[in-house]
DNA sequence: TTGTATGCGTTATCAT
DNA sequence: ATGATAACGCATACAA
């Protein structure tokens, strides 16, 4: 009930080798040839048959894109890099949950993707993630976001240098008790939170300053959970007088505790976040801005190059600012010791 | 250099028909061979091509999503609540954007979805859009989200009544000079916006409260455009000392605009949104919560039975709900007149 | 440059 | 309950 290929073909008075070859843009076609096919195919509202193409030609011309959240600020804007990135290139993007817990998908992403996808591209899977293994173990073009594994595409940035300069400003600004905000256990090996705690440890360490394991809190990389984590830095016998926290969705939740305890942001406390989220500009927030959006313009680049053929990509590593705003200031004279 | 049906077929010792069949769960298959067939099809580590699978029945498996917007709080979040749904169903979620300006794709969205799937979930399209009328056209299963259009399912709130209920209650608070920041320019019907704003003016109406031009100020439905038009407000001869943001973003912008101005908010001015979003707990910004993950859950459950044969589902209304925080309170007393 | 013919891996129809 | 086989619509190696 649809035009096909052979429609087109004797339309236009060709054989369907000619129409596809025509209508791939592909060489060694008479010009002429190519219009009066191409004219055909417009005239009969001709569209071809994904699964006719990819079944025949072994492509199937989608990538796909597993996440393990979708609707976080970071998530959602590595998609949109990504979402342009393809559309433009006209691929199709196969949108893939990969959460945890009651999110978890009944069958492992990786089995999901068989025979499905030219390419993935992880979004912030943890190195030892074993969803991110089974993905790996496919052999597909990959792309990360976030993450770098050695011998595979990334794009991401230097979470170590990330976490030194937050710190850094803080002590700049004279802070000598500073508390940090992770984003989950220590104990769980995401090498996103440990690069940065590392940054963190080396800022200190380089400013002759210890690091004092009460002034470190779990925030669970969400907006309550830095709340919680705030309020636990605040209720010890020496609460900091700036904190770190590793997102600005978990520094949002600072902010909140700080104000129910009626401190003033940047005054009695000073926090700094990491992301450069949206609302960190409306709240005054000092952060490390990350180029998100360009994490998933260029992972998705590197994938669609792999597609071409091309060789192992080198990991790239993109530049991180330090956009200074109220919620961090000089330490207050009395606050000294 | 896959493994295909044919060498499962081989492997169980029965042709390929059975094999489709039992690993199908159809009926009409003897349990023992079904059981060895599947049995043969795990050790072989069999997977289905979706590509000839797709070619050979008709179906795509796939499920379009076609969106303006990705990363906004409520685009990313309906897209997660869909995401969920098909995941369960073992549909694929072909993520589509649908932007205007600078992000608009090359080639329409209709023309993209066109023989790739078996049905279209349209995100906040507004009624008129001509891509979604493309979209329509295409005669596929389809269910809107934040829209209704006549004769098509969809899922959406009562956004007049949602107006209804953020006017009425500053209104309740003793405030009569109410502003309105509003997504677009009104001469675009955006149905949404419109809808919002008739529960506005009917709010007004109800409380015998006229309506002033210039207490409406239009805030391009992003922060920043919510922070300009509350800014607009403020500098008008009479400001107001209330005012209703359709939605919670351009309230954020709007708590930027009143602290820049020295202004304490739900003291010297009330504000409300509508959304729900996250932020807004952290941020005391009272709000009209709608169930944004449950829209892009139920269009998804939607379409789903209609691809099943079912026939046009009934638009599904959502209930909203008013939460009351501290961005709105009484008004002061020297403010009345 | 163009046409011929085969294969891609399933599904579904019709027998048996 | 199972098998044989013709579509499904296109890509591509090979001929011409």
């Amino acid at each position: 009930m649809g035009i096909t290929i052979k429609d087109v073909a004797q339309a236009a008075g060709v054989s369907t080798a000619t129409v596809s070859r025509a209508l791939r843009g592909l060489p060694n076609v008479d010009a002429a040839t190519r219009d009066r096919i191409v004219a055909q195919a417009r005239d009969l509202d001709y569209v071809i048959s994904p699964s006719a193409s990819r079944l025949a030609s072994g492509r199937t011309g989608t990538v796909a894109v597993v996440t393990p959240h979708i609707s976080r600020w970071y998530f959602s804007t590595v998609i949109s890099g990504i979402e342009a990135v393809l559309e433009s290139a006209g691929l199709d993007l196969l949108l893939m949950g990969a959460g945890i817990g009651e999110a978890a998908p009944q069958v492992s992403p990786a089995t999901r993707l068989r025979r499905r996808v030219d390419a993935v591209i992880v979004v912030a899977l943890p190195p030892g993630d074993s969803r991110l293994a089974e993905v790996l173990d496919l052999g597909l073009p990959t792309s990360l976001v976030g993450t770098a594994v050695p011998g595979v595409s990334s794009a991401t940035i230097n979470d170590v240098l990330a976490g030194q300069m937050a710190t850094q400003h803080l002590i700049n600004f004279g802070h000598r008790r500073i508390g940090v905000i992770t984003g989950r256990s220590i104990e769980e090996p995401m090498s996103t939170g440990r690069d940065r705690l590392r940054g963190f440890e080396e800022a200190m360490a380089g400013a002759g300053l210890p690091v004092d394991p009460t002034m470190v809190a779990h925030g669970n990389s969400t907006i309550l959970g830095g709340e919680q984590a705030m309020t636990a830095l605040l209720t010890q016998a020496q609460p900091p007088t700036a904190v770190f926290a590793m997102s600005d969705e978990m520094a949002f939740g600072a902010m909140k505790a700080l104000r129910s305890h009626d401190m003033t942001i940047g005054r009695d406390v000073s926090l700094i976040g990491i992301d450069g989220h949206d609302m960190a500009e409306y709240l005054d927030l000092t952060t490390v801005v990350q180029p998100v959006k360009d994490l998933g313009r260029i992972a998705t680049r590197s994938v669609i190059a792999q597609i071409a053929g091309g060789d192992a990509v080198d990991p790239v590593q993109l530049p991180t600012q330090l956009v200074v705003r109220g919620s961090t200031s000089p330490i207050k004279a009395e606050a000294r010791r």
